[in-house]
DNA sequence: CGTAAAATTGATACAAAGTATCAATAAGTG
DNA sequence: CACTTATTGATACTTTGTATCAATTTTACG
């Protein structure tokens, strides 16, 4: 689990950036909520901790951490984006197009795409994000 | 190409929605750009057009359109959710992390993925979006 | 250790994106 | 055609995201 931290940290600095202390506070609170989660939710429950970082700092961080492939923003529903932890490579979620219910799953079988892919169009993969979309059993 | 939209129709109407002018419009529209387009960009080209549909219509549609699974929306860079028409059931693309250009690809294998998740959680499966990040060749 | 350069932060102000409301209008039904 | 019901769009508003810049923090270095 620190050691999960550390290699996040380590990422940051790697890439150029400062290992801040917002930084981290914003790290830890994305590790252990390990969720969707937006940037205004972010900004509350640091506040709740008691640890203030301003909206425009979370805003920024996010977007940093997208450049290095952590965080990959999704669109869940509400109008604003929720941010996934992607640091090991892939997340993969149901999402009910009725209810907006999300299900993750671990069942990863792109690894395949990601090479073949990968080579057909010179990119270099980080990692991906399936969305699976349907109806859960409820909603049907 | 008009069997597709056709079908589009059919699939608004089953869904127990009326076939309306603006819907119609949306609809090609999304169509025709054929790839990634936020809801103020399509006021846009309906207006270019000289198809006035109203801003509020074209949100609206785009709700409807993705509970039916017929697009979905998506973070590319900018603060505004893009949609993607997704009807045939599956769209793919690379995202670079940094540059945020994106490129399309057809590539497919995650039907198995699909069926065995679907299975696994009772899941009604329409389809899925699969963005798979990384780096292009420029920003290497 | 200080100190200076450079990155980072956050208050403020702003722009863009998305949502609620409701009277006017258009679509399907018989 | 008339009637019921869904849809539309103008308006006003809330939320989400971005630009700016002085103050602060971090890092590198003497």
């Amino acid at each position: 689990m620190e050691r999960r931290l550390e290699t996040l940290y380590e990422r940051l600095q790697d890439g150029g950036y400062r290992l801040t202390e917002a930084r981290q506070a914003i790290l830890q609170a994305l590790v252990e909520s390990a969720g969707h989660i937006s940037a205004d939710e972010l900004v509350g429950l640091l506040e709740r901790r008691s640890i203030s970082v301003g909206r425009m700092t979370v805003y920024r961080t996010l977007e940093v951490l997208s450049v290095l492939g952590i965080v990959r923003a999704t669109y869940l529903g509400s109008g604003a984006a929720h941010y996934i932890l992607i640091d090991d490579g892939h997340h993969h979620h149901l999402i009910c197009s009725n209810c907006e219910t999300v299900i993750e799953f671990e069942q990863c079988m792109v690894a395949e795409i990601d090479r073949i892919v990968g080579e057909h169009f010179d990119f270099e993969i980080s990692g991906h994000l399936l969305e699976v979309f349907g109806r859960c059993s409820q909603c049907r």
